[in-house]
Order: C-alpha cells, then sequence, then structure tokens
DNA sequence: ATAAACCTTTGAGTTAAGTCCAAGGTCAAC
DNA sequence: GTTGACCTTGGACTTAACTCAAAGGTTTAT
C-alpha cells in the first residue's frame, strides 16, 4: 500500500503526473483512505511499471492506454494484433529516422562547404545556400 | 508587391502562418496600403523564401531568427559562428537519430520475439515483456 | 500543540507552430 | 449598388504530457 508521493518516489516521478495518469485513465488506484487520500496496492504499482516501461520504448500515452486494454483482456485479443501495433508503431519510428537522416546529411552539406573560419560571415556559403534564388 | 493572400498563395502557405511571422519578428512586410493591407516587396519575399528554406532544412523559428539576424549583419558575424551552429544542431539531431533507432531497435525486438498469430494473447511474448516484473 | 511534510481539488500555464473565428473594413466586377 | 473575395484586429483553440499554484485538510514528529 503506497501513498501517491511514495509511489512517485519510488518510480523517479512526480506525483502530479500520477494524477494526471489518473485523469486520463491509465491508472487508478485501487482505493482511498478515511481522509481521501489515494492508496495504490502492489497490482497498481506493477501497472505503473507497466505504462512506464511502454512510455520508454517509446509509445504515447494512449497508445498505452490500447495496449493495458488488451493486457487486461487478453482472452479478447489475437497475438497478430498486439504485433501488428508494435510493427506499425516501428514503421513509424523508421520514417521519422529517415527523415532525420536526411535533415542531418542536408546540415552536413551545408557544414561542409563553409570555411569555418573566422573571416567575416560576408560570403558564407552557408547563409548564401539559404538566400539563393531557386 | 504582393498582398499577404497573393504571397501565400505563392508560397503554398497559410496568409495566418504570415501574420504569425510577423508577429513574431521573422518577416515583417516592408509597408502597408492606405487601407492598411500589409504589402510585401521581393525582398521580403526572398526573406520568407529564407525561411522557409531553413525550416524544411529543420530549424526551428527561433533558429531561424537568428540566422536572420547573422544574415542582416553579415559583416560583424564570422564564418565560425555560423558553421557552429549548423554543426552543432547537427549534433543534436544525430543524437535524436540514435534514441530512435534504439527505440526501433527494442520495437523489433519485441515483434520478432512474439508469433503474431491469430491464437489469443493470452501468453503473448510482448505484453508479458511489458508486464515483467525488474 | 504546533510545525513540517504530506495530501486534496480545481484550474491555469507550459512549448511550438500555427489555425480558426468573429466582427468589421475594402476592393473589383457586374 | 451590391455581391463576393479579400483584408484588418484580437483573441481563443489545437496537441502532448505534464507542471504549478492556491487554498485548504491530514499526518507525523517533537
Amino acid at each position: 500500500m503506497y501513498r501517491i508521493g511514495e509511489l512517485a518516489k519510488l518510480n523517479q516521478i512526480n506525483a502530479d503526473t500520477l494524477r494526471y495518469y489518473e485523469k486520463n485513465g491509465l491508472l487508478k488506484p485501487s482505493g482511498r483512505s478515511a481522509s481521501g487520500y489515494r492508496v495504490y496496492n502492489d497490482a497498481d504499482a506493477q501497472q505503473l511499471r507497466f505504462i512506464l516501461r511502454a512510455k520508454a520504448i517509446g509509445f504515447s500515452l494512449t497508445e498505452i492506454q490500447e495496449l493495458l486494454e488488451i493486457d487486461h483482456n487478453r482472452a479478447q485479443w489475437a497475438c497478430q494484433d498486439v504485433k501488428g501495433m508494435v510493427e506499425a508503431k516501428a514503421v513509424l519510428i523508421q520514417t521519422k529516422i529517415d527523415e532525420l537522416v536526411q535533415f542531418r546529411d542536408s546540415l552536413q552539406h551545408l557544414a561542409d562547404a563553409c570555411c569555418g573560419g573566422p573571416e567575416s560571415a560576408e560570403h558564407c556559403s552557408i547563409l548564401d545556400a539559404l538566400e539563393a534564388n531557386s
């Protein structure tokens, strides 16, 4: 049994984050104390670790909600559903990687063409490239 | 001489975006018509292309503002200042790429271990991995 | 008995880069 | 002389995932 601050500290997050997760349907404490304090049990703590692990992997909170729903009703889902979600996410990430690689290459291209010296930037090739008509 | 809608259309952006750029000090129209309409000249149009090109490369509007400032005062800056900015940005992007590659590998790892079949997810290795204690 | 450290709720603020809306003024065509 | 397309301003809204503040109640230690 944990109080909110305790559970937060154990997982190195902010108590506000736990309230936020509750408001968004990700983690509801199993009970409340007589005075209204949130009380989390071990199952709650485990679910929180599920959430944080999935987040670290890169899932959004909305996606995590879907994963939790599946996890709580495993019998009603097929392995391929879950694998499909993960693979779709992988494709998205790959797209993002490709974009960034292209971006990095553009930058590298600009930097490579620049003398990089202490001279005035009057004729800087980088600025010229950005100025260029066309 | 262009009016806001004209310049926007030519560059395939929204007129609101031009007003937003003005508010944020990126592009001030060189004048106003008698009735208060924004009037952009060719130099303005060229600066807009500078902005859009830098944005396509991946710079944030704040960074573009810095680039513009340098561009407008080239004599006061050295090539190495500009090159430094570009290279710093490249390092940041590389870091982001590394993170995403790691994320993608994590996902791939999960997906590879999953049978992906039409069977119930009762014993899905992906969900198990997220559930795992430790 | 009181101070410190915790908890409660509601609601607003944060970042980035726009996008949309309302209420109204202007311009060109027919 | 009146549509319709354009323009003006100010301000609110969007997404994601928190984070903070205010005003007050509870618990724990001294």
